[in-house]
DNA sequence: GCGTTGATGTTAAAATTATAACATTTAGTG
DNA sequence: CACTAAATGTTATAATTTTAACATCAACGC
């Protein structure tokens, strides 16, 4: 690694910092070296900034090469998201005020919320507020505080209070583990009261997870499985799993 | 315009919707058509997606070519910001508690301040949080509501009463007009409440305002010239004008 | 000073992407 | 069914980006 070389490269991931791209032509324009000695800083680090056809973009923004294409392997495995994600959308009526819980698994539900005419979004992710902000037809409503890069959410005192001001019809709920008699749960501390609130308040409860969860423990417990009205996921085997090898639950649906 | 056309876009935009970038080579797979089909597509139809060296990405993304890039004139914009912001920078100490207003004025202040040990920053725009979230030195405080897409900013009744229970050190308003008699004013009537808030609490109060915005009124008035103790902006003959013909006005440091 | 090393520049070739022109298919109409 | 027009596919060509190889230059130690 090079003094000048780490220069160059904090000076145009400041420039990029704003957002934009920015061609490699006026890259080495404005740290007046060759076009080539910017791409060799490139590949030498490791950094933010990746080339993309020419263009330098930051990486780790959020919509931009999270460091994966959606190629072969990865596209099935979308896939697998999305049709989870479809089926939790049967659920979805027109007018509804959702509650859309952080993580990854209902971000590809948000797209498709633009087949609606209005809906609310209430949430506590950054992510999902990112996703629901360009739908022109969706009201998001935010639920600030001071924010946990870990789970991409902001969690504050009197946020299970601020939730449960609000008329929320049906809480999306998603979750890192499931177990029969453990309950449900998630890594983080701060989403348990968001959760938990969200729970409380809503309509219909709906827990959405894909079958590798099951059976998982994780270190935040935030409810029972009885405390859903659905449970949606992705694999067949699952209502045996969850409703307790063939005895009827009849609080839990499973989708 | 195609009936299948558009199904074609909304299905690419759907699987770009949650992040990442999809190849040219894929999408037409995925689409079952020709690569020429989507590039067709693409340049027929205006959409959200944009091709950037082959490949597909969601270009009202946050990150990714927000409709500019930052070639010549646009690269000279982008340092008369620049420079603006290096000039609000020079009032941000270590370990402040900074309120930083919406806008796109204040956005490239924040990559900047990754060179801190550690800071903490209030805010209630979208577009500020993306940019804050990402430094992991800078504590983000986020002041949630209801969102309004024209200012990609927040709004909520207790806004104020939020804002007024932080301790904030240093409060950086933006504003859409400033003029010597009329006060200083911006476009949406939801930005008065977070705006006077920060300003009625914070320790010091720094408006930054391009020379362009001078001896313009807009809808939304919030403060008087003198509720600030800085007004950095970037142009010399800055001062006169607002200091009232070269009369003292000893509240207003021009910067 | 000389030679070495690392950084950078220059150039040519290879690979990829963009554009345009024309061929083919498809859907709709009388 | 034939005709038309739109949509899509195919191919060739142009433009751009990527890679590799070699040339230059400056800094440094001996």
């Amino acid at each position: 690694m090079n003094g000048r070389s780490a220069l160059r490269l904090a000076k145009l991931q400041e420039a990029l910092a704003s957002g934009g791209t920015l061609h490699l032509r006026d890259a080495a324009e404005m740290c007046d070296v060759s076009e080539m000695t910017i791409r060799r800083d490139l590949t030498t680090h490791p950094s933010a900034i990746s080339l993309l056809g020419g263009r330098l973009v930051m990486a780790n923004y959020p919509g931009v090469t999270p460091i994966y294409d959606l190629t072969e392997q990865q596209a099935s495995h979308y896939q697998a998201k999305y049709r989870l994600c479809q089926r939790a959308l049967a659920f979805i009526e027109e007018g509804d005020t959702l509650f859309i819980d952080c993580g990854s698994t209902l971000i590809p539900l948000l797209s498709q919320l633009s087949h609606f005419r209005e809906l609310t979004v209430v949430t506590y992710a950054l992510n999902v507020a990112n996703a629901v902000a360009v739908l022109p037809n969706v009201r998001l409503v935010l639920l600030g505080g001071l924010f946990y890069a870990a789970s991409q959410s902001f969690g504050s005192d009197n946020i299970a209070a601020s939730i449960e001001r609000l008329g929320i019809n049906k809480a999306m709920i998603s979750a890192a583990g499931v177990d029969l008699e453990r309950g449900v749960s998630c890594f983080h501390f701060h989403e348990v009261a968001p959760k938990q609130a969200a729970i409380a308040t809503a309509m219909q409860r709906l827990l959405v997870v894909d079958a590798s969860k099951f059976g998982v423990v994780r270190p935040a417990y935030f409810a029972a499985l009885d405390d859903f009205d659905v449970v949606v996921t992705d694999e067949e085997g699952a209502p045996q799993l969850l409703t307790g090898q063939g005895s009827e639950s009849p609080a839990v649906t499973v989708a």
